[in-house]
RNA sequence: GAUCCACUAGCUCAGCCGGUAGAGCAUCUGACUUUUAAUCAGGGGGCCUGGGGUUCGAAUCCCCAGUGGAUCACCA
């Protein structure tokens, strides 16, 4: 349905289509006016009332309510921090501005002029002067009440839900603050915020299945980048020393409550540190969000009461699945062994040429994660799923200096000590490649170019990664990641 | 990719065992000079997501498709 054809409108747009028309006519379009002084906002004018009452004052906004009395009425208008009460009456405003003002419709964007009061029932609001028509809305509103339900359309058109469901608006406001908080928090310590490609000839740096483009004057076939870590990595070699990078990453797989094809990551590097230090950094940056955004440490997750106060509970992938199977992995030491305990456990899928830390990781994901409610550093993964991590030592080679922080059964970021030395990294990436020719899609492709700047030496340095969406969602208590996407990925409707 | 659920007026939703399509808000007409989801009286508004089928008769039962949601799989 569109307003250019002949097509016969519903009522509602009829009426405000004529409307509109006999603006026009008039010589009164309001598509002609190129600008609008304001002087101030609706929810300062509420906060502010004691220095403003009878000052005039100048607002903008989008009429959301109309309550006529005859000779008198009221009116929301809505703008970005809230809504202030306008009161109109047709002794002040005389027959025509007042009749016009009545013949306005829920949605209309306007400019009042007036001054400050307070009316009989305590409403803070504005005695409207003098006012202008800025746009005609000429489709009627979602529902004042119920607002806007429906999530097709919510996503779809996001304006709508905005301009009618004040939480949404809300959540998206403290997403930008938590964005903020991370920037200042790193800025603070001395980091220095980068960009790097999004269209990669190599998709590293993670294990999945990337999208692929095609640039024509190169005629070659790019990546939609998984995750910039191996750029950043380069950027560590080259002296910057602290870097961070919050931006897009792609993944070609599956959707659902926790996954957007296209995500926005946090990921930093520090040269000098480790992954105690990142540690430090992940406890200090959700503290910090959770304090400002939440107004302190206790926080409600979807109906589960979660304490964001530091220090975070830290225990290693062995002792985890320890805890909850019984089953300990500092003994079973062999790859023959560790698929039968599982097995035996009743671990399913347990393949036969299973190496050891895959079986652990398995145990652990099947029957520790969703266990790990409280914030939780879970410590020291084997060597063979964490192919850019540096050994701890000790371990034999087994493990690896990373880990995921869990809060709510979710992780929310994945930390490593980086592997610097060369000889290793060619070794783990040959590793990977054997994986991706024996079928596994998502096994990380060597990256030579990459090994090549280790060969000049990268110092000691500590990686982290923050899923930024999934951090908004348990700050915000969204259930889903489309309730904090504003424009999440949707199939389109021809 | 699999399974289950939903789709009815601009919006939020009823609609039972198959028998002429309903409410609230919004809208239109009228009344009303301090309302708060204003109130009162009256009116209009429908491709029941789309396509097949069963039936004398389908919003309702069956099949296929579309879109969304949840769960699972993959994954962060």
């Amino acid at each position: 349905m569109t307003f250019d054809t002949q097509e016969v409108l519903p009522e509602q747009m009829q009426f405000r289509l004529d409307k509109l028309r006999t603006l026009e006519e008039e010589g009164k379009s309001p598509y002609l006016l190129t600008s609008c002084r304001v002087t101030h906002h609706a929810e300062d004018i509420v906060q502010d009332f004691d220095k403003l009452e009878e000052t005039e004052v100048r607002v903008a906004g989008r009429l959301m309510g109309k309550r006529g009395m005859g000779k008198v009425s009221f009116a929301d208008l809505l703008d970005r921090t809230g809504t202030i009460q306008i009161f109109s009456r047709k002794d002040n405003l005389g027959e025509e501005s007042y009749g016009a003002w009545q013949e306005l419709d829920l949605g209309d964007l306007v400019a009042v002029s007036g001054q400050v009061f307070r009316t009989k029932t305590g409403e803070v609001s504005i005695r409207n002067a003098e006012w202008t028509l800025l746009a005609k809305s000429l489709r009627p509103l979602p529902e004042k009440f119920h607002g806007l339900r429906d999530t097709d359309v919510r996503y779809r058109k996001r304006y709508l839900d905005l301009m009618v469901n004040p939480e949404v608006r809300d959540t998206f406001i403290k997403r930008s603050r938590i964005i903020q908080l991370i920037r200042r928090e790193l800025d603070g310590r001395g980091y220095l915020e980068v960009e790097t490609p999004l269209l990669n000839t190599i998709a590293g740096g993670a294990a999945a299945r990337p999208f692929v483009t095609h640039h024509n004057a190169l005629d070659l076939d790019l990546f939609l980048r998984i995750s910039p870590e191996l750029y950043l990595k380069r950027l560590i070699v080259g002296g910057l020393e602290r870097v961070y990078e919050i931006g897009r990453n792609f993944r070609n797989e599956g959707m659902s409550t926790r996954h957007n094809p296209e995500f926005t990551m946090l990921e930093l590097y520090e040269a000098f540190g480790d992954y105690h230090t990142m540690m430090d950094i992940t406890e200090s940056l959700i503290s910090k969000a959770a304090e400002e955004i939440c107004g302190g440490y206790e926080i409600d997750y979807q109906g589960t009461p979660i304490s964001l106060a530091p220090p975070f509970r830290r225990i290693s992938m062995i002792d985890a699945v320890r805890e909850h199977t019984g089953l300990d992995f500092a003994v079973l030491t062999s790859d023959e062994e560790a698929r039968e305990a599982a097995s035996a456990y009743g671990l399913e899928d347990v393949g036969p040429a299973m190496p050891w830390g895959e079986v652990l990781n398995a145990c652990f994901e099947e029957y520790a994660e969703d266990k790990l409610i409280q914030p939780t550093f879970l410590i020291d993964y084997p060597i063979e799923i964490s192919p850019l991590t540096k050994i701890k030592e000790g371990t034999k080679g087994r493990l690896t200096e990373r880990f995921e922080i869990f809060i709510g059964g979710r992780e929310y970021g994945n930390a490593y000590s980086e592997l610097n030395d060369p000889f290793d990294q060619r070794r783990r990436f040959a590793d990977q490649q054997r994986r991706h020719e024996a079928g596994d899609e998502e096994a990380q492709l060597p990256d030579e170019d990459f090994v090549e700047s280790l060969e000049y030496g990268m110092p000691p340095t500590g990686g982290l990664g923050i899923g930024i969406d999934r951090l908004v969602m348990l700050l915000t208590n969204q259930p889903s990641i489309r309730d904090v996407l504003l424009f999440p990925t949707m199939k389109p409707l021809d």
